[in-house]
DNA sequence: ACCTATATGTTGGCAGCCAATATATAGGCC
DNA sequence: GGCCTATATATTGGCTGCCAACATATAGGT
């Protein structure tokens, strides 16, 4: 894959591998890189200060959890972050659909043909 | 439509509005606009240099067509250029299938149930 | 002692798109 | 004649957002 592959969607991505429960930065490396099937990795100095930018926005929220463990900071979804994934995946929808018909443009249907 | 939405694709989308057929710059502009449902527009200062430079690397072919009509340069695709055009193809699905399964991840099939 | 995996971060660089600007012809309208 | 819009091509400077490289630290294997 190359570079840049995600981008303008790393949001998405992010908001996504967080939907189904809370997790710290390495397991959402590895998490989006078994769901994309290997081909996509998350570079840490692209997914941590995103990380970073999407709780400064409220989207997300994180503690830090050191008991024992080494440190892990572990971030969960807020309901802002809930309804920011919903605009991501109708952003995304539309991106392809529209993307997608100048790739594959279905023949247009002539008048009573 | 948010900027930079055609970032990474451009290449894709200029081969494939030549792909039925020669067009000029104007031309591809009010093509692409069509096709995608009036999502994307593509702006000169990003178009014509990626016109520029898809003919210096061999994936379309220019001539000016000045007679008595005003002067326009009119891109026809090269072979290489659909060849191009395949690949952007297969890296758009993909692109789009890695970024989907993560923003829609099927429910994983446990063995034997 | 060394390497790898786990885990989090910062810094500098740069590719690639955009807005703004420039130029020119043609046609409609007042 | 003067103005606006559509057609048509092109350059310039700027900014966003990702990347590579580096820095740090613990734990476990060999």
């Amino acid at each position: 894959m190359k570079g840049d592959a995600v981008r303008g969607h790393l949001d998405a991505l992010l908001l996504a591998a967080l939907e189904q429960g809370p997790l710290h930065g390495y397991a959402i490396i590895t998490a989006v890189q078994k769901r994309s099937g290997g081909v996509l990795e998350l570079r840490t100095g692209t997914m941590y200060p995103a990380l970073n930018r999407l709780e400064r926005l409220g989207l997300l929220r994180s503690d830090w959890q050191s008991a024992g463990e080494r440190r892990r900071r572990c971030y969960e979804l807020t309901d802002a972050g809930r309804r920011a994934l919903g605009e991501e995946r109708t952003a995304w929808r539309e991106l392809t659909a529209a993307i997608g018909a100048v790739l594959d443009p279905s023949p247009a249907p002539g008048p009573a043909t």
